[in-house]
DNA sequence: TTGAAAGCGCTAACAA
DNA sequence: TTGTTAGCGCTTTCAA
């Protein structure tokens, strides 16, 4: 059974293909009588006709398809902006597509030029380096572009995250209040804003509280992983063993270093307080639960997708710009006072062996 | 700057369009002398020609677009299943997108119907239910389709999970081995094969071993999550205080019955041993680590995306029918051995207020 | 080896 | 209100 096309439901119904194309066409509806929609539309029910959309699209040049590019589906910080994205688009009659990158930038630039290829209709993209050239690209094409979660240090594309400086000043204020003195940070990769913008808060509050920062005082991962902050936490610890408290630039780092802690008998949070960043998936139920901060993922998805759709359909032409949205810290069992005296204690007895 | 287009670059070379494309086309480039080929790809490169994809499928009427179906991104389960499809289908020239259905049958059509429209080339789907019309329709349309994760009972297509039953048949010996007698069964919705399988293996696995069955000795949740795992979890506890043990058909599940379990004082292990069943990201993190049995999620992805693949080039004519998946119990903390004599005295202290 | 021309299924400008 | 027609960008048969 071949697919029925329009000019069979046209022929079905006794009218031109052009007649049955305007008939089914909620925009054009109107100017055709409506006995004759009820015709095409009944012909094309019975038929069952599926419009084929390259064929439509390659006469519109829209394909009613919005991209989302991560970098990794498998962290569970993607797939509820993907659910916040699909909601309004799916709403508006747009279909999200998710294509993920595994972190590598020819991979990035193959499935971007691959979906600009099907002409999708705009993009929202979880994957900007601060140097990306390869995005600047997409910025000065015609495709509407929206970043989230990173941005460019170009700004040639508008931008949607959370307050990620903001977040890491509540966890350095937060652990500082707790009277942790000495603290480190297990930075993110610095070639996205990610990595770099929540280091320089992270330098940035312990300048405000006057607190000292070691050579060791931030480490950067090699990755966004468990694995890579594991290994970060491993060398830190290999050199350093007189703070308190770390700060983790995402939630997946901060297991990482748990990990690590584990591995050479040190407890947190009674050697050592964590703080994650995201709230991730699963974070409430660790033990210990991690304390971190609720980064509106959902709301990130929402607002990047509407953002697209108004540059798509030109209906709100003032730019967005940068638009963060505010965070949340959430205090679990991962950190708590810094015990002053007996703290060095037991750090040198842990170290011992 | 409009998009260039494949006669642009035919004219910059020198060429008609008709030898720009053969010269562009790995397949039919031999049929162009070496010179051309080689004029032709230095003016695409050089005016940065992408080809219109869409203009190409309704020509050739392929697309290279293999469409996910999964019923919640958000589930642990299903983003290593799309890593694993994504990248034979990488490998293999097609790209993957993935679609959410918030398990809504209509959005699981409308997205079916979408993707049909656009002409992917194929279907993995992972929504399928036991009864499944939609499902039934695609089997018999022209569009290869392969079921992942659950099955339909038409077997109109072909299918590929994880060994579920033999999955909780293991949990039940492995609690039968720890002494355990009463076990509960908190089981995923009887529509779906995940829910009716897991729910049969229990009882057969129950059986034989010659344990009872108590009246309250399965109950269904409303979804495959962790709130309907509480809900489920806290009417058990409600009118039956006399097991041991849970067998949950879903970590999810698992996770929601450990809270409603922690809401009226009771503890896991030691009061009621739980296991799970999927081995989700996390769960060896948990406090307890939850006994769960491993699905190898990401060779489920492989083996689906190899299956299209399969009946997309016709490259293998022998139908695979239903593939199951070796899996493997995991034990963790959640479970312990039975206390034969303090237990029933636990457990009505915990009931006692 | 290359060019010419038709046509995939649809929409939209124009005519009737 | 409806029909006619051209053409979106590509591939592919047929001729040269």
């Amino acid at each position: 059974v071949d697919r029925v096309r329009l000019v069979d439901v046209a022929h079905a119904a006794g009218v031109h293909a052009g007649t049955a194309s305007r008939a089914l066409n909620p925009a054009t509806r109107h100017e055709v009588s409506r006995q004759t929609v009820r015709r095409v539309e009944r012909a094309a029910e019975r038929l069952g006709y599926v419009p084929n959309a390259m064929a439509r699209g390659l006469r519109t040049s829209r394909s009613y398809i919005v991209a989302l590019v991560v970098p990794d589906i498998t962290n569970p910080l993607f797939p509820p902006i993907a659910r916040g994205a699909e909601q309004v688009l799916g709403q508006r009659g747009y279909t999200l597509v998710l294509t993920n990158t595994n972190n590598e930038r020819e991979t990035e630039s193959a499935q971007i030029e691959a979906m600009r290829a099907r002409g999708v209709d705009g993009f929202i993209v979880a994957t900007a380096r601060l140097v990306d050239p390869m995005l600047d690209d997409l910025g000065t094409s015609k495709v509407p572009a929206v970043l989230v979660n990173r941005y460019t240090d170009s700004g040639s594309l508008p931008y949607v995250g959370g307050d990620d400086r903001r977040g890491i000043t509540l966890c350095v204020e937060h652990l500082a209040e707790l009277g942790h003195e000495r603290i480190v940070h297990l930075a993110a990769p610095a070639d996205a804003s990610t990595g770099r913008d929540r280091a320089s808060a992270f330098r940035q509050a312990m300048r405000d509280r006057k607190l000292p920062l070691a050579a060791s005082g931030i480490r950067v991962c090699s990755a966004i992983t468990v694995a890579a902050g594991r290994d970060a936490m491993r060398r830190v610890l290999a050199k350093d063993r007189g703070f308190t408290a770390v700060v983790a630039a995402n939630d997946l780092i901060a297991l990482g270093a748990l990990d690590a802690m584990a591995e050479v008998g040190l407890e947190c949070p009674a050697d050592i307080s964590i703080t994650g960043l995201n709230d991730a998936a699963f974070m409430d139920r660790l033990t210990p639960g991690l304390t971190t901060v609720h980064i509106p993922l959902h709301d990130m998805g929402v607002a990047a997708a509407t953002a697209v759709l108004d540059l798509i359909e030109r209906t709100n032409s003032e730019p967005i710009g940068q638009r963060l949205l505010p965070v949340e810290l959430i205090v679990r069992e991962s950190t708590r006072a810094a015990a002053v005296l007996s703290r060095p204690t037991r750090a040198l007895r842990a170290a011992a062996p």
